[in-house]
DNA sequence: GTGAAAGCGCTAACAG
DNA sequence: CTGTTAGCGCTTTCAC
């Protein structure tokens, strides 16, 4: 009754190996790929594998063997243009190399993050490739190595945690961004982002903390005072952000320069400058990081800080597989990649507002 | 020798029943909620289980039960905006019902499907969603259901699969965006899309091949003549897209108004416009899919068709999980939904344009 | 209620 | 080179 036919119930190694005359020792052997096995006896289990359409099961495979070839992917948001292109890298690399992807989101959320993980377990992906949405509540990761499953960060860092870490040099980029801004003798730049507002210094997700440190630095650098409210953090909650900008553009003391932390922020600052009738880079000079493709697309196009995530992304998943193979055992390493400011004419001198009022005045308009 | 601690071999329902002075079979009963259990067993068992940290291997349940409890996702490409979300909506589904997701791409190649699909197949996903690449070539498709990995359709559809449907009105949708644009008095109005240039009809994929029609009738419906010229195809390649519509744009006869068929598409559009110095929505009208979240924060606003991915990727996940369930078992459905067309301001009246250089010409600016 | 035992499909020694 | 034989960790009869 069984194998009648293609009728629901996929053929076995031992359907197989019955069809072709050996044991399903042999079969196994030549269909997996490993072991001896004679010329013809291959031949003649190739030549049944593909009258029955057989495929191998990978679950029996990863059964036996302890490795189920997938791995697990922890991140934020896929619908988050920086995680998709992530994800997309993961993805080419990890089929590249025969492996799996299994995917969860955790929207910051710490208690989902722990859910990912432990489903992602119960899986057995043999290993993890991290985004972790805290750099404190962190036990869930460390229960995941002891259990055998190895772990790389992405995109933020976790010195306790001791593992190999790729990410995007975030204080040097920002530095630079607000370098640039200063160096068009812009004064009042504020720093925007979607971060949560309420903790301390240490509860923000690293790459947050970090350009908000390279940003406190080039200003210092500059002998330029930090001003508090000019760091706007939205919690995740765009209306929330929306308001706080739109009461910071409309103040007396009104930046003239912003730095935007993701494209995403950088959307909400948009609308907020639309709606107040600000112009850029005339009234108001913007760069944000992500090099999204609608920031090329747009009037004027915006001054970018493009980070090669996919490239991180990439080696990430290149070392974690390493790392299961056996191969590069050292100790953990951080890889800090270079980001790239791409200057597209959303940032303008800091002078160039007031002298146009004046112009204006002149000519009576 | 065996789990002395928390050292990388994880501990088995063995290990706990031992733990709970239980046979195995017991302790499995409890930790798997099936079956019958004293309730002191149950706590003992419980106890045990907490106190190793056990994680059901769900590798050796799917194993067992022949049911793995995820889905496979193909579709063409995680970056594209348009299937992050459906994508995203398809994860928070599954895991609502214990179900795990497994990615691939396929970047439109059939080849690259046919791979996922045997890739997917050998990790015995329970069922899968799939945005075909080809409504022609779909052997691979049909194989898996053969091998009793039932699938349903997403975004596209293929009549000859005969499989639960879920898509747009794709046909609708572009008749109410092209009759708005005639309602405005447009009459060279283009179509815009990334799809193939070189086939038949037929190789197109549905959901563009039912946007042009849409698009051919609502002309015909206002006794506009169908400019050939005027429907243009990418063939996936950006840079080619981009001289076809520079070619356009400088033409005599330059369209008024664009319909674009997804939001990447609008984004080669807006960089040509740019170039060539036409401005929206004055010069040159648009109205293109998906309501990306930058097509609310440019200059101007986009109008768009809105499609709702996400209840459509939603109900096909939770038609397919009813399926695998031996739920719904009724013949193949086909769920259409409604896309929205939203109004924000790219689309002018057609006449506006002649009147205004009119009028310039007058007061001789 | 609970335990013993037989698989699920494959790999991995180990003989021959 | 090829066949035999144990498992991998869990579910699932079937007795007790």
């Amino acid at each position: 009754m069984r194998d009648n036919g293609r009728s629901g119930v996929p053929p076995t190694i031992a359907d197989v190996a019955r069809a072709a005359g050996v044991s399903s020792a042999t079969a196994a052997r030549v269909l997996g790929g490993y072991g001896y096995a004679g010329a013809e006896t291959r031949q003649r289990v190739f030549d049944a594998a593909k009258r029955l359409a057989y495929q191998p099961n990978q679950l029996a495979r990863s059964m036996a063997t302890g490795r189920s070839k997938t791995i697990g992917v922890v991140v934020a948001d896929i619908e988050n243009l920086y995680f998709a292109r992530a994800i997309r890298a993961i993805s080419d690399t990890a089929s590249a190399n025969g492996f799996g992807v299994v995917l969860a989101n955790t929207d910051e959320d710490i208690e989902l993050e722990r859910d990912a993980v432990r489903v992602l377990l119960a899986n057995r992906v043999d290993g993890l490739i991290v985004s972790p949405t805290s750099s404190i509540e962190v036990d869930h990761l460390i229960g995941a190595r002891d259990m055998g499953c190895p772990f790389v960060l992405l995109d933020r860092r976790v010195p306790v945690l001791n593992a190999d870490t790729f990410a995007i040099d975030n204080f040097r980029a920002a530095h630079e961004a607000v370098a640039s801004l200063v160096g068009r003798d812009h004064r009042r730049i504020a720093l925007v982002s979607n971060a949560p507002s309420h903790g301390e210094q240490q509860y923000l997700i690293s790459s947050v903390r970090e350009r908000i440190d390279g940003y406190r630095a080039a200003l210092h650098d500059a002998g330029i005072r930090i001003v508090p409210k000019l760091i706007v953090l939205g919690g995740w909650d765009t209306e929330n952000l929306a308001r706080q900008l739109r009461r910071l553009c409309r103040s007396a003391n009104r930046p003239t320069a912003f730095l935007a932390t993701d494209s995403s922020v950088a959307l909400v600052l948009l609308k907020v400058l639309r709606e107040l009738d600000l112009s850029i880079p005339d009234e108001v000079s913007l760069i944000c990081f992500d090099d999204a493709d609608w920031t090329a697309a747009v009037t004027p196009p915006l001054t970018v800080v493009s980070q090669p995530i996919r490239d991180l992304a990439k080696a990430a998943t290149e070392d974690l597989i390493a790392r299961l193979q056996g191969e590069a055992t050292g100790p953990a390493e951080e890889t800090l990649l270079q980001a790239t400011l791409i200057d597209r004419g959303s940032v303008s001198h800091a002078l160039v507002k007031s002298r146009i009022e004046r112009q204006s005045q002149r000519v009576g308009n």
